[in-house]
DNA sequence: CGCCAGGTGGGAT
DNA sequence: ATCCCACATGGC
């Protein structure tokens, strides 16, 4: 079974990149205006943590097929801006968000998914976490897909489910788990039924596809740098 | 310059 | 159901 697998290569690829601590957000430490934690001092405390949820919803929908630098400038300006909050979002008008977004890419398209995400967590207690959207309320939402739904659910709300990307789909592709035509709830359940269903190792595993998919397993691999065992992919090129 | 980046929706087949 | 494409910016 791909059970051993997945359990050895988390193991291996926690000793080699070491705890991620995703999704933590951003850093905004030396920026002008702002103190060590990105934030203007003096800032309601109360509400930081919906603010911070909130921010890794958005982040959620504008790292879409995008670099993360380029998503967090834009989230960076949001927070410069103030516009933190659901309803802040949604009473934002579009083109000046798309503006402000702007670094993200897509950015028009992104201003509107984040004004319809906005919506649907506008209100008291909407980001509690008892109170964490449905998968399929979130899919229901126009811009967002299952990756972004499964990244909110993981990241915002620390529901156990697996977020499948573009990087899982390369590395356990390259190391002969996928053939390669599976759907993305076929490769979620590869996961779902190898490992405890628990939100922290999943967070954490997922975040450490993404730095083993950056640094090693990229694009054009470098399989020389990758000591993953049982790696079909060692080719002879590179 | 070309490729790549933590996808998604819409339209054609 | 499954391909194909538009959507857009920034880093290397």
């Amino acid at each position: 079974m791909s059970a051993e697998r997945l359990e050895r290569l988390y193991r291996e690829l926690l000793g080699l990149h070491g705890p991620q601590g995703w999704w933590p957000i951003p850093s905004m430490a030396g920026r002008p205006g702002f103190d060590e934690r990105g934030y203007h001092p003096g800032e309601f405390q109360a509400l930081q943590k919906d603010r911070s949820r909130f921010e890794v919803v958005t982040g959620a929908v504008l790292t879409q097929n995008t670099a993360w630098t380029n998503a967090e400038k834009a989230l960076g300006e949001l927070r410069s801006r103030r516009i933190q909050t659901p309803a802040q979002v949604r009473a934002t008008e579009t083109g000046r968000l798309a503006s402000l977004i702007r670094s993200s890419g897509y950015h028009n398209q992104k201003a509107r998914k984040l004004q319809i995400v906005a919506s649907r967590f506008v209100g008291r207690g909407a980001l509690k976490e008892q109170h964490a959207p449905s998968r399929e309320e979130l899919l229901g939402l126009w811009g967002v897909g299952p990756e972004t739904a499964d990244a909110i659910l993981l990241y915002a709300f620390r529901k156990p489910v697996f977020v499948i990307d573009a990087y899982t789909r390369r590395l356990l592709g390259r190391m002969g788990l996928l053939a390669g035509n599976e759907g993305y709830d076929a490769v979620q359940a590869l996961f779902h039924s190898s490992l405890p269903l628990d939100h922290v190792l999943f967070n954490e595993y997922h975040a450490l596809i993404v730095q083993h998919a950056k640094v090693a397993c990229r694009a054009r691999p470098l399989c020389g740098e990758c000591p993953i065992s049982g790696c079909a992919s060692r080719n002879p090129g590179t």
